[in-house]
DNA sequence: GCAAGTATTCGACATAGTGTCGAGTTAAGT
DNA sequence: ACTTAACTCGACACTATGTCGAATACTTGC
């Protein structure tokens, strides 16, 4: 995902003159909002509670972003860009053995979840809710799933895994499947499976699928 | 699910003494907002919108309804049960061979959503938002995730299905990927399996993910 | 067939949140 | 010092929600 598409985020401002100030308090809006996040669903946060809490004005708040789930989008990059920095690192690992590659791959995809659940979840939900979280995720979701349609027919060539349903279809499932049991495990929905067995669950599945005929 | 937990849906009203009218207000209501479900999301419905469609003033709204998720809720409850029926009858066909059964759960699944798709599509997203359709909705996947883990128990000890990740864990996972697959397939949300190889994909999953060692 | 009670209806109000406009302040660059 | 641009916020307009109380309509017991 090129930055450019979800640079815009911020409603106007050059290129910054003024030493510190503004982006002080574009972080503290970042910063306000994944602290309530913590705590509440974004559709619970007024936009009043994330200027008090940056320091500003409501009105004030518009000059730095457009909406209140600009600023989640915001926050989503970061996390963003940190899975996909892991996925990478987890697909060169095929030396290392299928169960292992797998493992770790899916297991970028989890990390990534739980130790931004507050940011994760909520994009989960306003994806739902809005368009432009809706694309970031889909682009995300489409990495995900391309590199692991990839890596089903490269199994599949070599043998190791039995011809079936479309590779790609295949891939679609089975990564929303992990999305959306991260989201009930994390977001406190039931029924979940508790986390320390997510991994082996879900790599149970993605194994089964895979390399079954 | 007993009808009692999600029967107080109704503001207040005992038993109807005016030959019609009350009810048939409430079945307008319902109406109304099935038809602007299958335009737009439940949030872009307003309540005044719900009761410009049943001839009604927005105050006489709440007479019925206390709120627009319980609108939602009251049209879920139909489709719950037409769901429960189906899936019933799925898992009698057991003697027909696993994979038949398998198809038949799973297609029961399917079939309810995509044909109300609009109310549960709208489910699945109020989901989030709501806690009453999260109770719901997750008695129903409960409801799901059960009768699956029990499934795959029955499989295993038969000697059929081999030992591995507890059953209901591999259930949970398999019925929300149900869910999540269906939402994107069905809400037009990418990327997403095509609607005619929906079933055979997800069959596919389940089968490796029970049947594999 | 009417009095009493209950079902139903809506106008009017109170509240909360969003988004915008325009007039201000502050700081940098020249 | 003066211009320009970054930044700030008070005040307004708008939309939606939810509630209250008074009015109307139907039903039932008498």
């Amino acid at each position: 995902m090129d930055p450019a598409v979800t640079e815009p985020v911020r409603s106007r401002r050059a290129a910054r003159t003024r030493a510190v100030t503004g982006d002080d308090r574009e972080q503290a809006i970042l910063a306000t909002a994944e602290r309530l996040l913590a705590v509440k669903p974004l559709a619970e946060i007024s936009i009043d509670e994330l200027a008090k809490g940056a320091g500003i004005s409501r009105p004030t708040f518009y000059f730095y972003f457009a909406s209140k789930e600009l600023v989640l989008l915001a926050l989503l990059d970061r996390v963003v860009g940190e899975a996909r920095a892991r996925r990478d690192d987890a697909l060169d690992r095929l030396a290392e053995g299928p169960e292992r590659m797998w493992r770790a791959a899916v297991g970028a995809f989890c990390a990534t979840f739980a130790e931004h659940r507050a940011v994760t979840s909520a994009s989960a939900v306003a994806l739902h809710t809005n368009g432009e979280v809706r694309a970031v995720w889909s682009r995300v979701m489409e990495g995900f799933v391309a590199d692991t349609a990839k890596a089903i027919e490269a199994e599949r060539r070599r043998g190791a895994a039995p011809d079936g349903v479309p590779a790609r279809d295949l891939a679609i499932s089975l990564n929303w499947m992990v999305e959306r049991v991260l989201v009930s495990t994390y977001g406190g929905q039931e029924p979940a499976v508790p986390e320390d067995r997510l991994l082996d669950t879900l790599l149970a599945v993605f194994l089964g699928a895979i390399y079954r005929s």
